[in-house]
DNA sequence: TCCAGGTAGTTTCAAATGCAACTGATGTCA
DNA sequence: TGACATCAGTTGCATTTGAAACTACCTGGA
């Protein structure tokens, strides 16, 4: 190998957009998971379901895994929480038995109400600093990015 | 509580900032992951461990701590990770019997040498389809976000 | 009707994670 | 000097995680 006046650039973690994004997802996951617990002793799964049940109203559990883009034991488990917190109700299908209608209970509905006023409350919190600009290109990014990198339960 | 003819819009999780961060980044690390392991058998912690070796040279784990975003347990066992499959080497630090030098061996620099062009064609998947400027403003924005979340050891 | 293959959801088990406690060493200040 | 806070790094332990196996059920032929 020949020594080159030019060399490949030597390569800089701090730079490296994987990196970085890691970086700031994990920070605000971070954060969030810490305020959800404190405030309602809940997880970022437990808060995706019921964030999907909230909007959605009854969905089954294979549902609430493609809209939270986690996999379905992470679903299963998050489920089994809330259902033992009060927070939702299972109903069996009178069609298919292995299918369990999920939905926010009174007291889930009254939490769900609670919560979302705070995650937009974060969300404006890490939005805060970016120009609008910035922020229209940071959601088209990561959504392209999603969309590149497909995953199945992938969080 | 009175209904309103406008009412709060209703939450939408897949339009969540922090949950599309989280996704988006994820799915990078899980892609990468694989890739690194299936080259190279190494994980995210280690092949972090081996980029600011790569490039610094000889440091401490304390630096390595601070310059990978990782607390000082994950950088240990990397250490031991890397050392156990003799990438790197620990000198003892003449002065100060607390500190370990950490530096890559002849294999650790090789891999390096390896695994850099890997990283940077990955990165350059995860970019695809923006403009330079497009990415310049998303740096920008993840700097800014990791800069107010900050976050100890958080990765 | 039967069965091969698919689906919904749970359980199991091993690995990754992270906090807290720990060891050994150094700094500091009276 | 000596007592005590601090630092570098490791270990212990409980929690989270996810891949694969598993149970129960359904469906579409033959």
């Amino acid at each position: 190998m020949q020594l080159m006046s030019s060399e490949a650039p030597e390569f800089r973690l701090e730079d490296f957009l994987p990196y970085r994004l890691s970086v700031a997802a994990n920070r605000v996951s971070r954060r969030f998971a810490d305020r959800y617990g404190a405030a309602f002793g809940l997880s970022i799964p437990e808060w995706r379901v019921m964030a999907v049940l909230g909007r959605f109203g009854r969905l089954p559990a294979r549902e609430i895994t493609a809209r939270t883009a986690m996999d379905k034991v992470k679903v299963s488990r998050a489920v089994r929480q809330l259902e033992g917190r009060g927070f939702l109700e299972r109903a069996a299908d009178a069609a298919d038995a292995r299918l369990h209608w999920l939905a926010l209970s009174e007291a889930g509905q009254g939490a769900h109400a609670a919560i979302v006023p705070m995650a937009r409350e974060m969300e404006a919190e890490v939005v805060q600093g970016l120009t609008a600009e910035e922020l229209a290109l940071l959601h088209a990014a990561l959504g392209r990015i999603a969309e590149r990198f497909p995953g199945e339960g992938v969080d």
